[in-house]
DNA sequence: CGGACAAGCTGA
DNA sequence: CAGCTTGTCCGG
């Protein structure tokens, strides 16, 4: 008899099962499977097995195995996860599971012994990393380091090159190796494989992983890897939000890696050029020397506009020579939009919507309220002047301002278009730099936005920004200018300096006298019946809000504020929770 | 989630 | 009071 949980999200809940005969040598912890539950046949997973009948309850047969899961340990940990995140069971599962049917391992070929490492003990390196170009000059004091201890939070300059590291994990057995997105993933597993590497990809090559011997890359969702046993974790970029499952339950990726390692007793090492505070209390800081990482940032042009005359608008004279210079430069603002706030040229109101009072935004040739969406004709509300000024440009406003100063087409890249401008000059959100690399220089036209924009991780999201725009100009070769009324900004500090340390001092002092992470941890409730929810929390936890329909739950740390999260019941779908908010 | 069943609303 | 909508309950 074999105890298990419905894939279906609503039912957080077990049922038990008789295993028949012929299915018994395919059934263990993990298996998934289909069950008869309440009248219709549903997918599930083995959650234990060897279960004492309750008495009284006559039970059905697995009505059938569809194959391969998640092993035991897997299962284990999304319960944990399941705490942590505050989220059905059934959502880690699924994650941990193969998008497709597996019903054997074999045809997931071991490679060959000269590979299988993972004998434990001592650091050797395996096959020598073959060092293309000069970035690989971390000096392997740093590498063998980053393994002997048991949490590493490495913070190398933007333009190190994480494939030492990723070798030097998979040097010592089967590697779990996570990237922020996809398409990193499948450029190092290329990488690791013209390296003579056994990798396997996730999700698309789950049971060879699941057979072992490999290194398995992927993005957030390769934590879940069924990798049999682990040697080590290595989490590149590991400051980035895309580790971060938007929709609820919004479980980070790297953390559940470093559960898995911490449980495994194996090394987690996570990279980043600009580490959270959050992770520099989790793991010990190692750092790669002054002269190294001075090297790896660009030379970064902090553009002082206070005394700029307001007319000039985004562009400084300094931008003007850059964009003019011919030079590959993508100019980011994060408004996208022609216009988002505008006034009358002839009385000077603020153009507003009629209905809610709103700032309004041009779309096309009209209006719109950005606030409930109501359009009218492009004239002033108060003096019907049809001549409106535009105080606050967005990204295709720009794209035309610039066309003008530099006399040439301008490319535009928000997250909404597809194709990617060959223009020299482009104009783009902060996705700008996600899809473009290779570039002479990077220039925020409006860096204050992001300095001042009312969220407690806002500077290590700026200088994630700047890092980011760092690694596209290719670290030392290129030029980052940014344009700010803020030049001294702990920040802008950092960045020039090339010491993100810097910011991490400020910064946990400020943390620390407002009583944010990662001195207490936070989670947010959101939705109708949140108000029920948040007033029968139990005490151990503060409560604070609601701004709107949020509230904040605070605690000193994530074992209080779980099982406080852990101890109310939930009405149905009617209340979201968010451990670890990045945005509050 | 989705079926079962009860309670409430409507119109003839 | 049939016929339909809406709400609540519960699953092996």
């Amino acid at each position: 008899m074999v105890r298990v949980l419905p894939d279906v999200a609503a039912i957080d809940r077990c049922f038990d099962y008789l295993v028949p005969d012929e299915m018994s040598d395919q059934v263990r912890v993990g298996t998934i499977v289909r069950v008869a539950l309440h009248g219709r046949r549903v997918r599930g997973w083995v959650v234990e097995d060897d279960v004492t009948p309750a008495p009284g309850v006559r039970l059905q047969p697995l009505a059938k195995v569809t194959g391969w899961g998640p092993p035991a340990a897997i299962v284990d940990l999304a319960g944990w996860a399941a705490w942590r995140w505050a989220g059905p069971r059934a959502t880690f599962l699924r994650a941990a599971s193969p998008r497709r049917r597996v019903v054997s391992l074999m045809g997931a070929p071991p490679p060959p012994p000269s590979l299988r490492s993972g004998q434990g003990g001592s650091f050797p390196y395996g096959p020598p990393a073959v060092s293309a170009g000069g970035s690989t000059n971390h000096n392997q004091e740093l590498i063998g380091e980053a393994f002997a201890n048991e949490r590493s939070v490495v913070r190398v300059p933007p333009d190190a090159d994480p494939l030492v590291f990723v070798s030097a994990a998979a040097s010592l057995g089967d590697a779990l190796v996570l990237t922020p997105s996809a398409a990193q993933a499948a450029h190092l597993l290329r990488r690791l494989r013209r390296e003579g590497r056994a990798a396997a990809a996730w999700p698309h090559d789950w049971a060879r992983a699941a057979a072992g011997g490999v290194v398995v890359v992927g993005g957030r969702g390769a934590a879940w890897a069924p990798v049999p046993t682990l040697a080590a974790v290595v989490a590149i970029d590991a400051h980035d939000e895309a580790y971060q499952e938007e929709r609820t339950p919004s479980w980070n990726g790297w953390h559940v890696a470093a559960e898995r390692a911490r449980r495994d007793g194996v090394p987690c090492v996570a990279l980043s050029p600009c580490p959270t505070l959050e992770s520099l209390r989790w793991g010990r800081l190692l750092t790669a020397s002054r002269a190294r990482e001075r090297a790896g940032w660009p030379s970064i042009d902090v553009v002082d506009r206070r005394n700029d005359d307001p007319r000039s608008g985004l562009y400084s004279e300094r931008l003007v020579k850059l964009v003019r210079s011919g030079r590959r430069v993508a100019c980011i603002l994060n408004r996208k939009g022609r216009a988002r706030l505008l006034a009358c040229a002839a009385c000077g109101g603020l153009a507003r919507c009629e209905r809610c009072g709103a700032a309004a935004e041009q779309l096309g040739e009209g209006l719109r309220c950005r606030a409930c969406g109501l359009e009218r004709p492009s004239l002033c509300a108060v003096c019907g002047s049809q001549r409106l000024k535009v105080l606050r440009a967005g990204v295709s406003r720009v794209v035309e301002e610039l066309e003008a100063l530099v006399g040439a087409s301008v490319g535009e890249i928000t997250g909404q278009t597809t194709a990617t401008p060959d223009t020299p000059v482009v104009v783009g959100t902060e996705a700008a730099l996600h899809r473009l690399d290779e570039l002479d220089a990077v220039a925020f036209l409006d860096f204050d936005q992001e300095l001042l924009v009312p969220r407690f991780r806002a500077s290590e999201q700026a200088l994630a920004l700047l890092a980011r725009a760092a690694r596209v100009v290719g670290g030392r070769r290129g030029n980052i200018l940014v344009q700010t009324r803020v030049p001294d900004h702990e920040v802008l500090e950092a960045a020039v300096h090339a010491d993100p340390g810097r910011l991490t001092i400020a910064e946990l002092a400020r943390r620390e006298a407002l009583g944010l992470p990662p001195y207490t941890v936070l989670a947010e409730v959101s939705g109708p019946d949140a108000p029920t929810m948040v007033a029968s929390l139990p005490s151990s936890v503060e409560r604070m809000g609601p701004d709107g329909d949020r509230w904040l739950v605070r605690a000193p740390d994530h074992s209080i504020l779980c099982d406080a999260l852990a101890s109310v019941a939930r009405p149905r779908g009617r209340v979201r929770v968010v451990v670890d908010p990045a945005r509050s």
